[in-house]
DNA sequence: CTGTTAGCGCTTTCAT
DNA sequence: ATGAAAGCGCTAACAG
C-alpha cells in the first residue's frame, strides 16, 4: 500500500527519454520540437503510470502555484457571499486554478494571518472580498501578487468589482413609474446615518442616489422616509404598521428585500393586497423575494456574475481597470401583475 | 520594489548560524539542544527579517502542506453550505491549516477533476461534503490522505459526519406533545419515493423514522401524509390549502423549514392563526424561520458544528469512528407562544 | 533536436 | 552543540 508517487522521471524513464523532455512535452510548450514520437511516448508513459504533477514542486520553481485566496470578511453571515463564492469557484475552475477560501470575521489580526497564510502558499492571487463594510481594511503586508477588491474597495488596491448601485437605484424607480405609479410613494430603509458615511456607507449612498435622481427626474418626492439601523423583518413590519397608522402609500420602496418581506407581512395584516392596494419593490434578489405571494419584484445583486468577474480580472495579466455589474431587474409580482408573472 | 522574497538562508545568515540551525529552531523541534544564545539570535533574525517559511518548499520535503480540500456537490445552491463551510474553515484556521474548496455540481467528470486538483497540491485531507445526496459518489482514485465525508456516507470511506436525525424527529413529535397536542396532525413533505430509496432517501428515512416511532409510542396517527417532490414554500402553500378544504388540523409537522412557510402563509390566509388553531413544527433552521409571525419552532441542522466536526477528525491522526451530531431544538412560537418566545 | 546540470527553499541524515 | 550535504519533484539554462 501507500504505491509511491509517480513522478517526472518515472515517466521519462518509462518513455526512455529525459525529464527534460517529457517536462517540455507534458507542459505543452510551444517553442520547442521534440519528435512527434517523443511525444507520443511521453503521453503514453505519463497515462500509462497515471502521472500527475506535483504542484507543490512546481511552484517551488515556477513561482506560479494556479491557487487564488478568497479572503472574506463573512463567509456564512450573509446569504450573499454563497453566491460570490460560487461565482469565484466557477470561474476558478475554469483557469484551473484552486481557490483557498479564507474568513477573517473584520478582525484585523484574523485579516493578517490570512494574508500570510495564503502568501506563504505563495498564491497567484488575492481577493478581498467584503459582504459588510464598502472600504475594505487590507492589513499592511507586503503583496507581491495582483489583488483585487470583491464588493469594496480599497485605497492601496484600485481594481474593484462592484454592482452597478446608481442605476439599480434609478431602475426601481422607474419599474413604479412604468407601472402608473406617479405618487405616495414611501421609502423604507433610508438611515441618515449611513448617508453620514459610517456603516456601509458608500454602496446605500450610490443606491440612494440614483433613487432620489429619478424621483427628482420625474417631479416626485417620498411622503415619508422610514429609516432604521438594521435592515431586518422585524424592522419592516414595525415601521410598515406604524406607517399604516397614519398614512396609505400607493407603493414602497424598500431599500432591501428583508425589508420588503416585513412590509409585506404588516400590509398582509392590515388587509392591504399587493401590488393592488399597495406596490412594493425592493433590492437584492434574496431567496426570500421568490418565496413571497406575490413574489417580490427586486432589483438583483448579480452576486455569481461579480465572482466571476473577481477571478477574470485577477487573472488577467496587464487588467487596469475593473468591473461594475449591472443589477439585473428580477420582475414578479409585487408592482403589478401581468400575465406570466408569478 | 518586488523585493525577493526572504529565505530561510538570510535568517541563518543573519543570526550567523546555519540554515540546519536555523530550521530546527524555527520548527520547534523539541529533541535538538541548541543554545538558548542561538535561539535568540534565529528568533530575532527572523522577526527583524520578517521571514516567512515558504510552504511549498516544506510540503515538497515533508508531504505536508498544512492545508486540507472541502470538496462539495453543491456550494450556493443551498443555504446549508454556508454554515457547513463556516463551522470547517474555522476550524481549519485554528488548525492552522488552509482549506480549498471545490464545488462539483455532483457531475463525475468534475468530481475527478476536483479530487485531482487537490492532490495535485498535497493537501492533508479530504473532505466530501452532500448538500443533496446522502450517499457520495467518490471517484476511484487513489487517495493516500484521510477523508472524511461530511453530511453524506460512502462505501469507501467509514468517516463520516451526520445531523442526528432520527433523535430530531422524535423530538418535533415529543414538542407537540408536550405542547397539550394529542390528535388531529398532518404531516406534510413526506414522499413515498423517498422512502423507495430515491433522492436523499437515507437522510428522509431516519427523520420519518424517528417522527413514525415517536407518533406510535404516543398511540397517535397522522390524519393525512401530504407528499411532494420538491420541498419548497408553494408546495407547502398548495398543499396546505387543499388541506384546509376539508380537514382542520390541530398541527402540521413539516419535513423541513420551506414546507412550513408555505404552510404558514395558507394558513394565514384561511384566517387561521398560529399557533392557537393549528401548531407548526419542521426542520432546518433556515434562516425564513425566524423571518415568520410567529416565528418557526424547528429542529435545527446544526451546521456549523458538522463542519467543524468534520475537519476536527480529518485532522486527528488515529481516529476511527464518525460523529453524529445533535439537532438543537430551536423553540419559536409556532406551537405554542410562553414568555419570552418571540 | 535532446540530455546534463543546477537550483527553487526547505528538512534531515550524518559528520564533526 | 552545530554544520555540510543530499534531495523532495520539477523547470530552465546551457551544452552537445
Amino acid at each position: 500500500m501507500a504505491k509511491k508517487r509517480v513522478t517526472l522521471a518515472d515517466v521519462a524513464k518509462l518513455a526512455g527519454l529525459s525529464t527534460t523532455a517529457a517536462s517540455m512535452i507534458l507542459t505543452g510548450r510551444p517553442d520547442t520540437r521534440l519528435s512527434a514520437e517523443a511525444h507520443a511516448k511521453v503521453h503514453e508513459a505519463a497515462s500509462q503510470l497515471g502521472y500527475r504533477p506535483n504542484v507543490a514542486a512546481r511552484a517551488l520553481r515556477t513561482d506560479k502555484s494556479r491557487s487564488i485566496a478568497f479572503i472574506s470578511d463573512y463567509v456564512a453571515t450573509t446569504r450573499f457571499a454563497s453566491g460570490l463564492i460560487r461565482g469565484a469557484l466557477a470561474a476558478a475552475e475554469e483557469a484551473r486554478h484552486v481557490m483557498l477560501v479564507l474568513e477573517t470575521g473584520g478582525e484585523p489580526a484574523r485579516e493578517i494571518q490570512a494574508v500570510q497564510a495564503a502568501l506563504d502558499r505563495q498564491v497567484d492571487g488575492l481577493i478581498f472580498a467584503a459582504m459588510r463594510a464598502r472600504e475594505v481594511f487590507v492589513p499592511d503586508i507586503v503583496i507581491n501578487a495582483p489583488v483585487v477588491m470583491l464588493n469594496g474597495t480599497s485605497a492601496r488596491f484600485p481594481l474593484s468589482v462592484l454592482p452597478d448601485e446608481y442605476q439599480g437605484g434609478r431602475d426601481a424607480v422607474r419599474l413604479l413609474l412604468e407601472a402608473g405609479i406617479s405618487g405616495d410613494i414611501v421609502l423604507l430603509g433610508h438611515n441618515a446615518e449611513d448617508e453620514a458615511g459610517l456603516f456601509r456607507s458608500e454602496m446605500i449612498n450610490r443606491r440612494l442616489a440614483g433613487i432620489k435622481d429619478a424621483m427628482r427626474e420625474a417631479g416626485l418626492a417620498f411622503i415619508a422616509e422610514l429609516s432604521c439601523w438594521n435592515w431586518e423583518p422585524d424592522q419592516g413590519f414595525d415601521l410598515t404598521r406604524k406607517l399604516l397608522a397614519t398614512k396609505r402609500p400607493r407603493a414602497i420602496l424598500c431599500l432591501n428585500d428583508r425589508l420588503a418581506f416585513g412590509a409585506h407581512q404588516a400590509l398582509s395584516e392590515a388587509g392591504l393586497s399587493i401590488p393592488e392596494d399597495v406596490a412594493l419593490v425592493s433590492f437584492d434578489n434574496d431567496e426570500i423575494a421568490s418565496y413571497l405571494r406575490p413574489g417580490l419584484t427586486t432589483i438583483a445583486l448579480p452576486h455569481e456574475e461579480m465572482g466571476r468577474a473577481a477571478v477574470e480580472l485577477l487573472l488577467r495579466p496587464g487588467a487596469t481597470s475593473g468591473a461594475t455589474l449591472a443589477m439585473p431587474i428580477i420582475e414578479r409580482g409585487s408592482i403589478r401583475s401581468p400575465a406570466g408573472l408569478i
